[in-house]
RNA sequence: GUCCCCGUAGCUCAGUGGACAGAGCGGCCGCCUUCUAAGCGGCGGGUCGCAGGUUCGAAUCCUGCCGGGGACGCCA
């Protein structure tokens, strides 16, 4: 049992369920099961209860019915078989209404986490996946007009995306991180008129932009903009070219912005760029040939309906222009013909109704429609002290991305999104965040590591090292119970990766960081008394620090050394 | 009207088939001559929206209802 080998599984986990898998066999083979007429998917679970043991399983629940036994006599058979395997189990019973309890060996977790300590920027990577499992990961988020500053509601899918690309890669995905850049709509005229007008001292269009955004834009905008060219007396050209203007300034506000939450895009695309490069039009081409579209009163339609959606969608308009659309789905044309292997769209809830109409667009064009996945995120309801907060852009009140980080700071509110589902509304007074920001649950993980830092420097001081192997306090109690937790980082990524959620990282960094404050109080590290278990304290501990920057670097969250 | 998401402790949220339902914050009481008190220990707090059903077992799956939010455009 070598869990640093290639074949051998990256988890405890992992290892106990392929141990249970042999002792079923086994049992069935020396006759003390009947044979099963269908394999079993053998599972292995967590109890609740830490007396329970590290390990248990349901199988002899699960076979209770087929083998017309009952679950205790099961359970005591397969903790026999168990028992027999060895390796990493160290003990296996029957217990309760028919669980197998199991206990790891301490050499299984001793090389487990001498093995986080080797190779400390592999530990809770798991390798690429195998099997047909998608590779390069595409993930589209943010992906906000460019009509103004990132907003706190734009906050919620910048982190959902990012910590979504960083599980993935976890997970051992290739990931690009996109953002689809919106340059050529209507919205961007009204941005320019906004601009325009408010230069000039007219009043802004009722339906244009009256953030103080567009004030401070209106004053840098170069006169050769402003002014009407010769010849020139349409305004809508004049609108345009300072819409563009302005919506290049804005995409670097954007994009400081994120650059400070610690988002980097791989790939910006334009909407703009979709069409000159004739993507929308190769889509259309393949609905075409496919038999999937149809004209009626002057537009042409997509028939969405022969997927399963509700209503067929227009793709051209009776006046000719694309739809929204039609660029859809030629940037699914895109992204594929890139070599994206599978798409996934960060969305905001109100985008639901689309989800359909594009997953069967891809469909007809030929794709995989299961690679053609949506996570619509919840609302961020904002209160500030208890006051609702409207979010408009157009009337020019909400608050930004950067005052939020003003506010909260990046490692908090990274914190804050990642410990909640992508798909549930959240209410957030601002205030109230504020204040209670210095008691934020990331400080006291990004605690646990500083102090386990200044352990390890004052050790250096006193000419204690940590010792190559944790081996040799594995039977002290405090130490048993902290080295469980440690050695379980990989089966969370795991969970994290399948789930592509991260709330099951802060939720396990929280409780690491519990199992070390308690360590530190009832576990002496540095003992000039008793130098070798110093020296073994010191390398569990080295990796408890290992993990606790491991679990904050998923989710973008900095490790400190002192704080 | 149809469709989607949500409903768990005073508040904000984890837990989505297993053995007594958890955390943070807030409240109350203790602990710094000892490796960082941004810490530790203790107390109090829940008909898991309601009603049926499936299952050996349901907060978790199914159905219906109630409550909150959202979507139903030749807008983006």
């Amino acid at each position: 049992m070598n869990p640093s080998s290639a074949t051998a599984p990256a988890t405890l986990r992992g290892a106990v369920r392929e141990a249970l898998q042999l002792a079923l066999e086994d049992a069935i083979r020396q006759g003390a099961l009947p044979a099963l007429d269908e394999p079993r998917l053998v599972e292995v679970q967590r109890p609740g209860n830490p007396e329970h043991g590290d390990y248990a399983t349901n199988l002899a629940l699960q076979l209770a019915r087929p083998l017309r036994k009952p679950p205790p006599a099961i359970a005591a058979t397969l903790a026999e078989a168990l028992a027999r395997q060895g390796g990493v189990v160290a003990a296996a019973e029957a217990a309760g209404p028919g669980f197998v309890n199991v206990r790891v060996a301490n050499d299984a977790l001793a090389e487990i986490l001498d093995h986080a300590r080797r190779e400390p920027d592999r530990w809770g990577r798991l390798g690429a996946p195998e099997g047909p499992a998608p590779r390069h990961v595409n993930v589209e988020f943010v992906s906000a007009n460019p009509t103004g500053p990132l907003t706190v509601g734009n906050a919620r899918g910048a982190f959902v995306g990012d910590l979504l690309a960083r599980v993935l890669e976890a997970g051992g995905q290739q990931v690009t991180r996109e953002y689809y850049f919106n340059d050529s709509s209507a919205q961007v005229r009204n941005l320019g008129a906004s601009v325009l007008a408010q230069r000039e001292g007219r009043p802004v269009p009722e339906d244009g932009y009256h953030g103080d955004y567009v004030v401070a834009l209106a004053s840098q905008l170069p006169d050769e903009l402003a002014a009407p060219r010769p010849g020139e007396s349409d305004d809508d050209a004049r609108a345009w070219a300072i819409g563009h203007w302005a919506s290049a300034r804005i995409r670097e506000g954007i994009e400081a912005s994120l650059a400070r939450l610690g988002v980097r895009f791989d790939v910006w695309t334009t909407e703009g760029s979709l069409a000159a490069e004739g993507w929308v039009e190769r889509a259309i081409g393949r609905l075409r040939e496919g038999g999937h579209l149809f004209e009626q009163e002057g537009a042409t339609w997509f028939r969405s309906t022969a997927f399963g959606d509700d209503k067929d969608r227009v793709v051209i308009r009776s006046n000719g222009e694309l739809t929204y659309f039609a660029f859809d789905i030629g940037y699914v044309v895109q992204k594929f013909s890139r070599g994206c292997d599978h798409l996934i769209y960060i969305w905001g809830a109100d985008h639901h109704g689309t989800v359909a109409r594009v997953r069967n667009a891809a469909e007809a064009m030929g794709y995989d429609k299961a690679r053609v996945e949506m996570i619509l995120t919840g609302w961020v309801h904002f209160v500030r002290d208890g006051v609702p907060i409207s979010m408009s852009k157009r009337a020019g009140t909400f608050i930004t991305l950067d005052e939020l980080l003003e506010e909260l700071g990046v490692d908090a509110a990274r914190w804050y999104f990642a410990s909640r589902g992508a798909n549930v509304n959240m209410d957030v007074d601002i205030e109230l965040a504020r204040r209670q920001s210095s008691e934020n649950p990331v400080y006291y993980v990004q605690y646990a590591h500083a102090r386990i830092a200044s352990i390890l420097r004052k050790a250096g001081d006193a000419g204690l090292s940590p010792a190559a192997t944790v081996t040799g306090v594995l039977d002290e109690p405090p130490d048993a119970t902290l080295a469980r937790i440690v050695a379980r980082f990989p089966e969370v990524v795991e969970d994290a990766t399948a789930a592509q959620e991260t709330q099951g990282v802060t939720t396990y960094a929280t409780e690491l960081a519990t199992a070390f404050h308690a360590y530190y109080r009832d576990a002496r590290v540095i003992d000039a008394e008793a130098p070798g278990r110093s020296a073994h304290r010191l390398a569990l501990v080295d990796a408890t620090r290992i993990t606790l920057a491991s679990a904050l670097g998923l989710l973008g969250i900095s490790a400190p050394e002192a704080m």
